[in-house]
RNA sequence: GGCUCGGUAGCUCAGCGGUAGAGCAGGUGACUCUUAAUCACUUGGUCCAAGGUUCGAAUCCUUGCCGGGCCA
């Protein structure tokens, strides 16, 4: 600290002389004050009103001054005149941008039209001891806007509507479910075994215990075991975390939403999932055209349409799918054949893929990645999906949906295995291959009978993408995964 | 993990081998309707780090750290 900035050094100085003044700087508590939002929207001049904020500019002009201040519903202006404050003017020598202030005031409107309060009191609720980034340009940085959101949300007002937006699209899907009978429960983000998804885990350590615990990285098998304990439709909201690398798309933890419903199946939950992003795009966004974006000024960045999430949503086969996007005969040549037709498409394959793999190379790339509107697509090969309930008439396919939105996955939906025999034996074989243990207690439970249900995984973040057009997970989580920096805070 | 781009004042950025720069923020002064206030003067730097090349490095080279993008 000895080396401290002079913007640092400035703003402790005045720190002591307000105490010296016999002002505590991080003193009371100030209670009742409106939102900025409220006053400019409700109040007429001449009313009296109690504020409270954030500084985030000052002019000062000799006798008197203009200012704003901030909170997270906008920006409030306010005025200060010698003959109105009194002794209390001298409180703007000593205010610096980024301090939270109080006051009393009327409201007026200035000759340009702007909603204003004039202070008859002014308090110093907190003092600011770093400078906050310049208004006018914000915080561009983005490892900065990342490492310390708080700057970030002071600042970007981008920052600020996508924290809200995010509140109130998960307030929403809550309310959805809730409206429809679903219960909301908590399970195991601690488990003894990490199953129901295949992902590499966190282990942590149980001191007493003297055992290994892994963060959860699916919550499917305790809901599983909440439907044989006789729940009929449940939903959790929680945090996953899967051991694996980061990227636009992919953080180390990451909110996830899987619901069941006892009696449904596919097609049920598939209805039901494009009922609750309609919905929740309907009460949040205001609309059904979301995440479009304009080309970049110098054109570097191509335009964006928006997604349409206008319903009914197409469902279509897998194959069909792959068949329309590399050719009718696709399942009917030969293997080399189809690795050949992969040159000619530009998708890559690596030699040592199955035959399976390949055909998904080109599902995810021709089709997946070119998905711009909401579509569902149905009877997945069951090699992909090993889990799940193998169709009644096609024995080479599950009855699993895969939403796509904007080019990625967004919800899988499941008719879910309740064979407690069949489990077992798929359980067993993905257990030989990634020496993942049998969760024992699992199958148990399905053995006293689970009734037949629909099941759905909905990725929260990648949802808050979608709906508000960011183009990284980063956006979207207020405080993503970084590496540390080996100093300290700057 | 590979390729690539970036890290310079509190913030946004320029400088790309020859004295470390601008705008805003900050400081001092002026100013009773300003709003990116204005006007005058002005402070502020481990140019991410460590090596190397060079008479001379923010600039060129190597390695490392952190971050963005693309790919796996």
């Amino acid at each position: 600290m000895e080396d401290e900035s002079e913007l640092l050094a400035l703003r402790r100085a005045r720190l002591d002389t307000w105490r010296a003044q016999g002002i505590d700087p991080f003193g009371d508590a100030y209670p009742g004050a409106e939102t900025c939002r409220h006053v400019i929207d409700h109040y007429a001049d001449d009313r009296p009103v109690r504020i409270a904020g954030r500084l985030i500019s000052k002019r000062e002009m000799g006798k008197n001054v203009f200012a704003h201040i901030q909170d997270e519903t906008g920006k409030l202006q306010v005025y200060a005149q010698v003959q109105g404050l009194g002794d209390k003017f001298a409180f703007w020598k000593l205010l610096d941008i980024g301090d939270f202030i109080g006051g009393e005031g009327t409201l007026f409107t200035t000759k340009t039209g702007e909603k204003t309060v004039r202070l008859s009191d002014l308090r110093i609720l907190s003092k600011s001891l770093r400078p906050i980034p310049s208004q006018w340009y914000g915080l561009a940085d983005v490892e900065q806007r990342y490492r310390q959101r708080y700057v970030d949300l002071i600042v970007n007002e981008d920052a600020r509507k996508v924290l809200l937006l995010r509140s109130r699209i998960v307030s929403e899907v809550r309310r959805f479910f809730e409206d429809r009978g679903f219960l909301e429960v908590e399970t195991p983000m601690m488990q003894t075994i990490a199953g129901g998804a295949a992902a590499r885990p966190f282990v942590t350590r149980h001191n007493a215990l003297g055992i290994d615990l892994y963060m959860r990285i699916a919550p499917e098998l305790y809901l599983k075991r909440l439907l044989v304990g006789g729940m009929t439709r449940v939903f959790e909201i929680n945090r996953n975390f899967r051991n694996e690398g980061v990227s636009r798309r992919h953080n180390p933890e990451f909110t996830m939403l899987e619901a069941y419903w006892a009696y449904a199946d596919f097609t049920l939950m598939a209805q039901l999932v494009e009922d609750l992003i309609t919905t929740v795009a309907q009460k949040v966004i205001g609309t059904l055209q979301v995440g479009g974006r304009p080309a970049s000024e110098d054109g570097s960045v191509p335009a964006l349409p928006p997604i349409d999430l206008t319903g009914p949503w197409p469902r279509r086969p897998y194959r069909e799918l792959v068949r329309a996007a590399a050719g009718d005969d696709w399942f009917t040549i030969t293997s080399n054949q189809r690795r050949e037709r992969c040159t000619q498409l530009s998708v890559e394959i690596a030699p040592a893929m199955e035959d399976f793999e390949v055909t998904n190379q080109v599902f995810e790339k021709l089709v997946e990645a070119k998905t711009r509107n909401p579509l569902f697509v149905t009877h997945l090969p069951k090699e992909l999906v090993p889990l799940a309930k193998q169709n009644k008439d096609d024995a080479t396919v599950v009855d699993v949906f895969e939403l796509i939105i904007g080019g990625q996955e967004v919800a899988p939906g499941y008719s879910e295995l309740n064979d407690p025999l069949v489990q077992r034996q798929r359980l067993e074989a993905q257990a030989g291959e990634e020496t993942q243990k049998l969760d024992e207690d699992f199958l148990a439970a399905l053995e006293y009978g689970m009734p037949p249900a629909g099941g759905i995984g909905l990725g929260i973040d990648r949802l808050v993408m979608t709906l508000t057009g960011a183009e990284s997970i980063r956006d979207v989580i207020l405080f993503p995964l970084l590496k540390p920096r080996s100093s300290a805070a700057s």
